[in-house]
DNA sequence: GTCTATAGCTTGATAGAC
DNA sequence: GTCTATCAAGCTATAGAC
């Protein structure tokens, strides 16, 4: 038992397959971060996980706050473009489009990479939620601000677009109670089911979209009316 | 220099004060687990804010764990009942009651200590929700959902009144959502500032408040519609 | 490029003087 | 009760053999 085995018992069935260290390691990363939280997270964890020596975490990435950085800047980007392009889509539709299908071109595309994304995407979007979710977590959180600023801004003027009447601070209003409820839900852990007695899951994002949907239409038009 | 000075430098001028050591360590840690998370605060940063030998802290807390424990512990009692007995005098009213009302009544109690409580309520109020948000975080997160619990039945109990045409599962949709949303704005930490120009301030919780009642008053309403 | 071994700290917790 | 000194373990990061 000189050393262990790259298919050994540490290796994770998920990540530990006929990809590159390299990727293994952000893999394992990614999902240690969701699971765990950065502090929460150590590196030898991830090297564990991703059945690699300790010593090529740094090799690769540098220190673990850079290694955060590149599981971030992996799927952002296209994460990013996703959103803008089915925000797009509503947008075409100009005045057709219900304040219902404009909160739903926003939220489906994360929806849609959490439940059909494969386990890299769900924990991706764990991660992007609980950092937004994490104190003293303000290098993180501006990076994942900055990546997505772009399609918020798309989003608040399309809602703006459907307030014409309203106050200026009320569309940011809109949009900062919609996105907490989002940001909260994507990250929690089954309380609801719970609850409920195991009448509504957690992890039942497509009933959580059509019910955020359906409240906020009427919730946003409300406020849209002074 | 023999020794640091119990008023000295790094003695914090809202912890030190006349209180006991016992209540100075639970200060300074209800005050660093809200700002940086538990996995993110060392008891040595606690005994320091504190002015406190660190030898203090098992004696009278033992674990990082019990002293975690013990900062819930102190308020949540009084904190649950404040909440129950504001649901109590709404209920009262009977039908007269909003669902604006209802809402009113489970939010406000929370923004109430976290504005007018003094810094450690406000600590306090921002720990119990970022416990709702972190993950790995079990035992913490199962602490407090246990002393609300009666709480959160109430006010569910309260919603199904106002939604008799509703099927049972969109009650807790309803609680969910909105609950996700207040939760989430607890712990916010200014985003909706930069992006409203200083239009909208997170930390203006009665406007929020105010927002999250006129909103789920109309949201709710659509839901419990079917 | 890959891996072992370990340096250099910081952590939570305690032993034992006062 | 209070405090200093320290332990054992775990941490990130790196040096240097292969």
């Amino acid at each position: 038992m000189a050393r262990k085995s790259r298919t050994g018992a540490a290796a994770d069935s998920q990540t530990a397959g006929s990809q590159s260290a390299k990727e293994r390691i952000v893999d394992a990363a990614e999902m240690l971060f969701a699971q765990q939280g950065y502090e929460g997270t150590t590196t030898r964890a991830i090297a564990l996980k991703a059945d690699v020596p300790l010593g090529l975490m740094s090799y690769y990435f540098g220190t673990k706050g850079d290694l955060y950085s590149e599981v971030i800047m992996r799927r952002s980007a296209e994460h990013a473009a996703d959103i803008a392009a089915s925000l797009q889509a509503v947008a075409e539709r100009g005045n057709q489009a219900s304040i219902a299908d404009i909160v739903t071109a926003f939220v489906m595309p994360v929806v849609r990479r959490a439940l059909d994304g494969g386990p890299g995407w769900a924990a991706y979007v764990k991660l992007l939620s609980l950092a937004a979710n994490t104190p003293g977590s303000e290098p993180h959180t501006k990076a994942f601000a900055r990546e997505y600023a772009s399609v918020v801004e798309d989003f608040v003027g399309m809602l703006r677009g459907k307030m014409p009447d309203a106050a200026e601070e009320d569309v940011y209003w809109a949009f900062y109670i919609l996105n907490s409820a989002f940001i909260h839900i994507l990250v929690e852990n089954g309380s609801i089911d719970r609850l409920s007695g195991g009448r509504c899951r957690a992890s039942d994002l497509e009933t959580v979209a059509q019910k955020l949907a359906l409240m906020f239409d009427a919730g946003i038009a409300r406020l849209a009316k002074g």
